[in-house]
DNA sequence: GGAATAACCTGGATGC
DNA sequence: TGCATCCAGGTTATTC
């Protein structure tokens, strides 16, 4: 699934294509993958056609493609989610239909020439939308790839990512002691910190001996600063591995998977020794989906024991 | 206003 | 073999 190492690996993978590129057609196959766009198809096709793109953004999980300014026109961008299947990919100009286009955009680029950006989504929880670029609250850069203060207006109330140079620890440790909530639910708060979702929260909590359901609210100073260190490292590893892919339903901008998912120490693999104390790793469930952790190594500090699965 | 939950969606895996 | 059901999970609207 796309968290942030894998959408950073497929923003590095866009960015020398597409920036500079002139967007020279548009072809909305399937509406439903523009659920963030105010506007219908036409309307998405009318607002980029031969618009040109100066380069590839990502803060946490969303991208946004900033437009060139147009004269009377306010900054706009092209956004991007990939959701739980989507996929970005650059082929061929005049390429055969991949499996589950939804959007193809057709690209002119003064070095590389003719190229198709494809939005690919087999779940259609992703999506593409043209957003208004607004400045940022704190003044800071919007996002990775690009200097501009501004983001789009539909990715505002989203946090900076662990990796952000402008991420304050500060804030971060101050709004972790004002959640209740467990703080596997707080990591996947994108409100409080962007770019992790199931699989990386899981796989921190773990290098952080930390219990997916302590109250964040009662984790030690120490405890915050180990965690944030923890998440930096998994997500850099998996940056640095190319993400994780369990299946095709992610991969990078020329459709190759990453290595990660061979470095997961408890994500998917219920059952197997703990790395640290070889005690099986277990799972449970979790607001409509899974938890993974070590029952000895990730002690539950309010004693609950919560129902475990087989696997 | 904070916290929890349901809904959205498709295809592979599993069970019968 | 074929059909039905379960499961995966990011985001957001709704409910409590």
């Amino acid at each position: 699934m796309p968290e942030l190492p894998e959408v950073e690996v497929v923003r590095a993978g866009l960015a020398p294509a597409i920036s500079g590129a002139t967007i020279s057609g548009v072809n909305v196959l399937d509406e439903r993958a523009l659920t963030r766009h105010a506007g219908s198809g036409s309307d998405f096709e009318r607002a980029i056609t031969q618009r040109r793109v100066s380069a590839a953004v990502r803060r946490g999980k969303f991208l946004w493609f900033p437009l060139e300014t147009v004269p009377h026109m306010p900054e706009e961008a092209i956004i991007g989610h990939l959701g739980m299947s989507g996929q970005i990919l650059l082929r061929a100009s005049g390429s055969s239909r991949e499996r589950h286009e939804r959007v193809r955009l057709d690209l002119e680029h003064p070095e590389h020439g003719e190229l198709a950006m494809i939005f690919c989504d087999q779940r259609t929880f992703g999506s593409l939308a043209v957003d208004a670029l607004v400045p940022t609250p704190d003044s800071a850069a919007g996002g990775y790839g690009w200097s501009a203060a501004s983001i789009p207006r539909q990715v505002l109330h989203i946090a900076r990512d662990p990796l952000d140079p402008a991420f304050s620890e500060l804030h971060f440790r101050d709004s972790l002691s004002r959640k209740r909530s467990a703080i596997k639910r707080v990591l996947l708060d994108q409100s409080v910190v962007s770019g992790i979702g199931n699989i990386y929260a899981d796989e921190s909590l773990w290098a952080a001996a930390i219990h997916p359901e302590q109250p964040a609210a009662t984790l030690s100073e120490r405890a915050v600063s180990m965690l944030l260190v923890e998440v930096r490292a998994v997500l850099e590893k998996a940056l640095a591995e190319g993400g994780t892919s369990f299946d095709a339903q992610y991969v990078n901008v020329n459709g190759q998977a990453g290595y990660f998912a061979h470095s997961l120490n408890v994500y998917g693999r219920t059952g197997e020794p703990c790395g640290r104390c070889s005690t099986p790793i277990v799972r449970v469930s979790f607001t409509n989906r899974s938890s993974h952790y070590c029952p000895k190594c990730q002690q539950d500090p309010s004693s609950r024991r919560p129902h475990t699965q087989s696997p």
